[in-house]
DNA sequence: CTACATCCTCTAGCGACTAGAGGTACAAGA
DNA sequence: TCTTGTACCTCTAGTCGCTAGAGGATGTAG
């Protein structure tokens, strides 16, 4: 039973220090035990936690559906319903994410390639983003 | 010589009402004249520059940014190089963040098809974002 | 003249952190 | 044992780009 410091827990997951404090105080991460002199002293089943908070947000999820998951991975007998519900709605709204990106990619695409290098009273970026009617597809 | 009022130019330029006031106070959009009960009143110009800054948000342009271009809008002589890089960088951006929500975009389709509608214990959401290992591409 | 919409300023809040001040604890070396 | 240096503690405030609301003044239509 080795205690694991916040720098430690910090460098397993790959979450910063400050920010496990921060996950602790809105309780999306409980209060661990502490040393005698007050440090934070982790267990392993936090860093697994920690892991499973970090791999949602790097996939977009927002805290208070990282709650509900968490929730729901603590309690196994439930119908994985919601959790299913929340990774399609993150999906769908990915997905409507992708298709905006790709629209202003054209769009920047355009801008750039049009661009003569020269003075600002022929360049395509300036000329575009003041008349939004020389757009490519003007529903962005 | 009509006076266009706040909320006009909201209307017009479909920028909220707050935020053109927000506009102004950040120093992106110079304060209009006031009537005499002190109400601003704008000019078919100060329009142009909202439409200008509303195309550029769009476009996903930071404040910082806008502010640059608008700055090059008003000065045509100048290169419009920085207008070029600007646009570039946001290009580049725009690209990567296309690549990275694709990657999340597969993996949460892993997800959502794994499922197999039953109880957490069995399901693939939980289980995938409580071991980063079973992603189809670990790097995101 | 009376409603009522719109305007004004000001402060505070959002999400998800991040930075910094000012102080305490702990591990390693002399 | 002492010292040095790092890591830890709490707390407040700042980031970005707005948005919401309080509390009051102004403008317009009937």
């Amino acid at each position: 039973m080795k205690k694991i410091t916040i720098g430690e827990a910090a460098r397993q997951s790959g979450v910063k220090v400050p920010t496990i404090r921060y996950y602790e105080g809105i309780g999306l991460l409980s209060a661990p035990n502490r040393s005698e002199g007050n440090q934070r002293s982790y267990e392993p089943s936090d860093l697994n936690r920690l892991a499973f908070i970090r791999h949602a947000r790097e996939l977009g999820f927002e805290i208070d559906a990282i709650r509900t998951l968490l929730q729901l991975q603590d309690d196994p007998h439930q119908s994985c319903a919601s959790a299913d519900a929340i990774a399609k709605a993150r999906l769908i709204e990915v997905e409507q994410r992708i298709r905006s990106l790709n629209a202003l990619k054209a769009e920047l695409e355009q801008m750039v390639e049009g661009c003569g290098h020269g003075r600002v009273d022929q360049c395509r970026v300036i000329e575009v983003l003041a008349d939004h009617g020389k757009c490519v597809h003007p529903h962005h």
